[in-house]
DNA sequence: AACTATTTATAAGA
DNA sequence: TTCTTATAAATAGTT
C-alpha cells in the first residue's frame, strides 16, 4: 500500500516575536540574512538602485552588503544628511549642547514606555489566545479596550501636533516639500536635503525613512 | 456552467536584468523596497539583530531603514572598521541642525509605534468579536489593562512636557540656513577608499562581508 | 490600490 | 551545515 508518507510538514507560520531557542534563532538568522541580501541584490539589478546594508547578528558579528560598495552608499547618505557620527552618538560640538541631549533623553524615555506598552499588548494577545479556547468573550472588557484605543488615538494626535511644531520651527532652515506617498511620481532627486519622513505601518521601533523631507 | 474566467495570469518569472520600462521599474522598486524593509524588520524581531539599510532609488532618492536606528548601526559599523565620517565626509558646520532631524526621526518612530499599537488593539477587538458566545471572568487580565491605562497616561504626560521642551529648544536654531543642508549635496562619493573586501559566492559587483573578515 | 496566479522564501525535518 | 519538502509569503501582471 501507500508507503509514501509525508516527508515534511513543510514551512509553518511562525509568530513574529523573538525566537527563544538559541540554535533555532541562529539558523533562522543565517537563512534570513542570506535572503535579505539576495533581495537587495535583486533590487539593485532590476532597478539600478544603490544599496548598503549592515547587519549585526545577535552575537554582534557584523555582516554587510553593498552595491556598488557599502562605503560609497554610506558616504553619499551621510553627505546628503550632513551627518557625522560624532554628532549623532557622541556629544554635539557647541551651540546648545544641553538641548539635544535633553530632548534625546526624554524621547528615549517615551520610546521605552511605548515599548513597554507594546509588550503588554503582546502579552494580552497571548493571554487572549489562550483563553479563547476555554472560555469567554469578555464583553465587559470592551469599554476598557476602547478607552485604550482612544488613549492611543489621543497620543497619536498629540504626537502629530508635536511633529507639526517641530516642522514649523525647523521650516526656516529648509524648503523641503512634503511628499509622503508620492515620492517616486513627482519631484525628484535634486532635493537639497533628503531627510527623514513619515512611514507608518510597519513594526514599531524600526525607523524608516523615505525620499525627501525631514519635516 | 461557471464562467469563472481567469482574472490574472499571476506572477510571472522575470529575468534578473535591469527593467527597461521606466514606469515598470519604478513600481517594482517601490514594491521590492517595501519588501526588503519588511524582511529586515522581521530579521530584527525574530533574531534580535540590528540592521541599517540605505537605499538610493534610481532617481537617487534616499530611503533608509534602521533598528534601533540607522545612526547607531552605522556608528558601530564604522567604529569597528576604524572609519570616521570625517574621513569620508566633510564635517558639519556648527550649531545643531541635525538635532532637529534626529528628533523628527524619533518622533516618526514613535508615531509608527502608536500606529502599530492601534492596529494591534483593533486586531484584538476582532478576536473578541469573533468569540462572542463565551463568558468568563478573566480577572487576571484586568491588572494588565489597568497598567496599560496607567502607562498610557504617563506617556501622554511625558509627551506634553516633551512638546514644551521641543518648542523652547528649537527656537535658537532658527538662524541656521539652507546651505547647512544643501552644500554637500553634489559632492557625491566616488568612494575614496576601497574598504570592502570579502565577497563570498554571490554576484560579482555586490560586496558582501561577513563576520570574521570584516576587518 | 487591489487582486490572483505564480514564483520565491523558508520552517521543519532529515 | 546542507538538502529536501510542503507551506507561507512576496510579487508580476492586471484591473
Amino acid at each position: 500500500m501507500m508507503s509514501k508518507k509525508k516527508e515534511s510538514i513543510g514551512r509553518q507560520k511562525i509568530p513574529m516575536v523573538k525566537i527563544k531557542k538559541e540554535s533555532h534563532r541562529q539558523v533562522t538568522f543565517s537563512k534570513r540574512r542570506a535572503g535579505l541580501f539576495k533581495k537587495a541584490s535583486e533590487l539593485c539589478t532590476l532597478c539600478g538602485a544603490e544599496i548598503g546594508i549592515i547587519v549585526f547578528s545577535p552575537a554582534k558579528k557584523p555582516f554587510s552588503f553593498g552595491h556598488p560598495s557599502v562605503e560609497s552608499v554610506l558616504d553619499r547618505y551621510m553627505s546628503r544628511n550632513n551627518m557625522s557620527l560624532a554628532q549623532t552618538t557622541q556629544q554635539q560640538p557647541q551651540g546648545n549642547p544641553a538641548a539635544g541631549c535633553e530632548l534625546n533623553m526624554q524621547l528615549t524615555q517615551v520610546l521605552s514606555e511605548v515599548e513597554e506598552e507594546k509588550k503588554k499588548g503582546q502579552a494580552m494577545e497571548e493571554i487572549r489566545k489562550a483563553s479563547v479556547r476555554r472560555s469567554a468573550t469578555n464583553w465587559w472588557e470592551k469599554p476598557v479596550e476602547e478607552m485604550n484605543m482612544f488613549q492611543l488615538q489621543e497620543m497619536k494626535n498629540a504626537l502629530e501636533e508635536l511633529r507639526k511644531t517641530v516642522v514649523a520651527n525647523m521650516a526656516p532652515y529648509t524648503e523641503v516639500k512634503e511628499d509622503v506617498y508620492g515620492f517616486l511620481d513627482n519631484k525628484v532627486a535634486t532635493a537639497p536635503h533628503p531627510y527623514m519622513n513619515m512611514s507608518s505601518g510597519l513594526s514599531s521601533i524600526y525607523s524608516f525613512a523615505n525620499g525627501n523631507n525631514c519635516f
